[in-house]
DNA sequence: TGTTAAGCTCATTTATATAGGAGCTACTCA
DNA sequence: TGAGTAGCTCCTATATAAATGAGCTTAACA
């Protein structure tokens, strides 16, 4: 339910449509979601052990999270299990892990190189 | 003038101290700053020919932008000129032309890899 | 005396993102 | 019959980010 007619949206679908940059950086922008990538990539491959794992991330957004990184095939989804209660697991696909890497470039740039002001 | 005591602030800073990725990329998702920094490194070193080049941006957020990346070391700002009407200028410092690179590479990780849902 | 310019700042409005909490499903076990 | 579990969904409330528009400064020039 975004409102389509704001010069918000206006502005970053153009910003979108100049670079996928931008789209790639609005993505990885969503709270938690590198955290999960990260964290599936740990082996914590189940929605519960993800929960635990991120100590303060709430349900839904850990939901969101699962389906954009699946939306954008990150990571893949498998509910194969048929039991009861339902099982679910998810692993890092190709691309997410070639994320993951850059991301860890991206990482020791900002260790290293970068001054936060407090 | 940021509420403190909101679990939204919260968990971001507990994301921040966790890892200063998420500290880069909070900085990186500010929108239209990947562009300001791109625009200054192509040439376009003055207030007003930014705003010229990135057509849709308004005056206070380009403002704040560069003050930004000035905090941040990633751009410098001279304004030693004594004109009138002012005149400053900015520059990509050595930090600023290390992220560019690595944006680069991001940039076409997200061309070439990833797939955008519409 | 009034206008113009660059490079901003500030207050307010509007839009979006995050968090909290209830509820749903389907099966198993006590 | 009723409780418990995993993995969610949905609605609402709260917090934050972006955009709009007015205004400020200093000096030169008409």
């Amino acid at each position: 339910m975004r409102k389509l007619t704001s010069t918000n949206y206006y502005n970053q679908t153009f910003l979108e449509e100049k670079c996928t940059l931008n789209e790639l950086i609005n993505l990885l922008s969503k709270r938690w979601l590198t955290e999960v990538m990260f964290s599936i990539e740990e082996g914590n491959n189940r929605f519960s052990t993800l929960k635990e794992d991120l100590k303060h991330i709430s349900d839904n957004i850990l939901a969101d999270r699962l389906k954009l990184l699946e939306q954008h095939k990150l990571i893949i989804r498998n509910d194969n299990f048929r039991e009861v209660p339902s099982r679910v697991e998810y692993t890092l696909s190709e691309t997410g892990s070639k994320l993951s890497e850059l991301l860890d470039g991206l990482c020791h740039f900002s260790e290293t190189e970068m001054e936060f002001p407090e």
